[in-house]
DNA sequence: TATTATGATTCGGG
DNA sequence: CCCGAATCATAATA
């Protein structure tokens, strides 16, 4: 296949139809003008047919010339351009192209309707995902919605939803990145490469436009996967995180350290006020929300079974206590409350031994619950403390004279009354009277 | 693995 | 809305 001329012929054979004025120029054919070649793999089995022997001359032709070396054919093609017929032809198949693209063109324009896309992507944004859209404004919303500003509630609660969830969002946008650049790079390789053809082959502006547009098609769909599946990803996150129910997470030492502490100080009204249980909120790090909960199983199942948290109650009221007399009795004497037995057995002892064998009593009457000399010890320690400090309101509402708060019908006395609650004179025959004996 | 603890939800009532 | 009560579903523990 030396001569290029025969290929000029045999492609005028094929298909490519010149006007006849002109004679087949004896070099003008870049082989790309072509019809595309058949893949590789199609070869022709056993002879040609005869009225196919040109094309199956040509196809071979063709073939072998991508075992010639670069140089040479870019020699070629370079003689080829500088043939004195070349414009001239070129024309001629320009004028061709363009009749036979205008035939073509119209049967695919438009986009597919973006009705799913718009939904992802709606999606994404009201999830925070696609945030930094990098169209236009995104610069201020984006820093805004990514760094979680947000101090209002929850946000400490879903903090590790917050993290999976940025997790998703950088593999989502280094993905859609990557993509983006691989989409420039090759709609700029193939731009190139038919600007370079276009010089030997008639290619209009439009014609490479139209290619890019279908590139970008392509990689868009990809892009709608990645978005899918992004979607999908959140979509579960959400159900795994955010459905509380199913996932339940205990709070942490410090918030319940926190409730259960306001709890046993107001045992005789736990009822926080929405300060209160914004207070709370702010310091165990949960939503008031949670505070409501966690108030309302905490009453139910305490009045439930009492004997159960007496313990519990004991440690608070006394740990209460304990911060009383810290910031109040600064400068009292320096006992250790964590040796409550060395000088309990003070001056109230007596009193404080009638109260405690009552409040066992009543005690077991709930439940007959092991509570023996821990709860005495830890009593005394209590009557210590407020023997020492004279304070009497912040431990007001020790469980172990507390257990008569609730009345027959279960509820807290004084629960429409707060303000009584928090003097103790206002509360016959709770501790007060007898403490201060 | 069975049981308990615990946070959240649901359902009436007010 | 808030509360109590019952209930659910999971975490923690024995």
């Amino acid at each position: 296949m030396e001569d290029p001329s025969r290929l000029l012929a045999a492609a005028h054979g094929a298909g490519v139809s010149l006007p006849g004025g002109i004679p087949p120029p004896p070099s003008a054919g870049d082989p790309a003008a072509a019809p595309p070649p058949p893949p590789p793999h199609r070869l022709q089995p056993g002879p040609p047919p005869p009225g196919h022997q040109d094309t199956g001359d040509i196809l071979q032709q063709i073939m072998a010339i991508t075992d010639q070396s670069l140089d040479e054919a870019q020699a070629r093609k370079h003689a080829l351009n500088c043939h004195r017929m070349k414009p001239a032809l070129f024309s001629v198949l320009c004028e061709i192209k363009e009749k036979t693209v205008l035939s073509i063109r119209g049967i695919q324009e438009e986009d597919p309707p973006d009705a799913q896309l718009m939904r992802l992507d709606n999606m994404l944004l009201a999830e925070g995902v696609s945030g930094p859209e990098k169209r236009g404004r995104g610069g201020p919303t984006t820093v805004a919605a990514t760094s979680g500003g947000c101090p209002n509630d929850n946000s400490i609660e879903h903090s590790d939803y917050r993290a999976k969830l940025s997790q998703i969002r950088q593999i989502y946008h280094s993905e859609l990145e990557k993509y983006e650049q691989a989409c420039s790079e090759f709609t700029t390789h193939v731009m190139n490469l038919l600007r370079e053809q276009s010089r030997t082959r008639p290619i209009s502006p439009k014609e490479i436009e139209r290619m890019v547009n279908i590139i970008h098609g392509k990689f868009s769909t990809i892009q709608m996967q990645l978005k899918q599946s992004t979607c999908e990803a959140v979509m579960i996150l959400r159900s795994r995180f955010l459905d509380a129910r199913r996932k339940r997470r205990n709070f942490s030492k410090q918030a319940t350290e926190v409730l259960n502490e306001y709890f046993y100080s107001h045992l005789s009204n736990p009822y926080p006020s929405e300060e209160a249980k914004e207070e709370l909120a702010k310091k165990g790090g949960i939503t008031v929300s949670q505070v409501s909960n966690w108030f309302g199983n905490k009453r139910i199942r305490y009045k439930k079974n009492m004997g159960k948290f007496q313990e519990e109650a004991n440690i608070y009221a006394a740990k209460t206590a304990v911060d009383a007399t810290n910031v109040v009795a600064q400068g009292n004497q320096a006992n250790s409350p964590s040796t409550p037995n060395s000088g309990s057995s003070g001056s109230f002892k007596m009193t404080n031994s009638g109260d405690s064998f009552i409040n066992l009593q009543s005690l077991t009457s709930y439940q007959s619950s092991p509570v023996g000399a821990n709860v005495q010890s830890q009593m005394d320690s209590l009557h210590h403390v407020i023997h020492q400090t004279g304070r009497y309101d912040t431990i007001v509402g020790n469980p172990l004279y507390t257990t008569q708060r609730i009345d027959a019908n279960g509820s807290w006395q004084d629960a429409t009354t707060p303000s009584s609650i928090t003097s103790p004179a206002g509360d016959p025959g709770s501790v007060n009277s007898d403490a201060s004996n």
